[in-house]
DNA sequence: ACAAATTGTAATGTATAGTTAACATTAAGT
DNA sequence: ACTTAATGTTAACTATACATTACAATTTGT
């Protein structure tokens, strides 16, 4: 289960979801779609908003539960 | 562009790229494409790949070049 | 309360991640 | 030299990430 903390870091900077995936080069719903679970991006994305967002992508995306280990 | 030391890190735990995919729960193909670059895995397989190989998702995936910033 | 900006959501389309199978090539062991 | 395990590579297929458009719902500012 992949859990991730986009919306808590974008509101941190105060970016509305458009200004991040413009940033990043994808569209609003894309990083829509990440807050809310509904995929698992790729990692170019997820290390492209990790440094957006100035953080580490494992501390962006995790893991939870037991099943996938 | 997306660099990587998947192949590196496997041969340190002496891992066939089947294995490592099979732990991974992916074809020894998908490791390969993954090794040469081909392509992007997703953030779920990334974070896989590094828990196995024991190292952050940092350490073992990385944009290079300034095109992406 | 009103207007504007932001976000949610759904449909459809395209690009690409990842699978499977098959065969060629290389490396390692005897 | 021979055999076997491991890897390289290609093609065809499936699943899903991501784009685009459109409209509804919600939030925010005045």
């Amino acid at each position: 289960m992949l859990k991730n903390r986009v919306k808590e870091l974008r509101a941190r900077y105060s970016y509305t979801q458009g200004q991040l995936g413009e940033k990043a080069g994808v569209t609003r719903q894309t990083i829509g779609f990440i807050e809310k679970g509904e995929f698992s991006p790729s990692i170019t994305l997820s290390l492209k908003l990790a440094h957006i967002l100035e953080c580490k992508v494992d501390e962006l995306f995790w893991l939870e539960g037991e099943e996938w280990k």
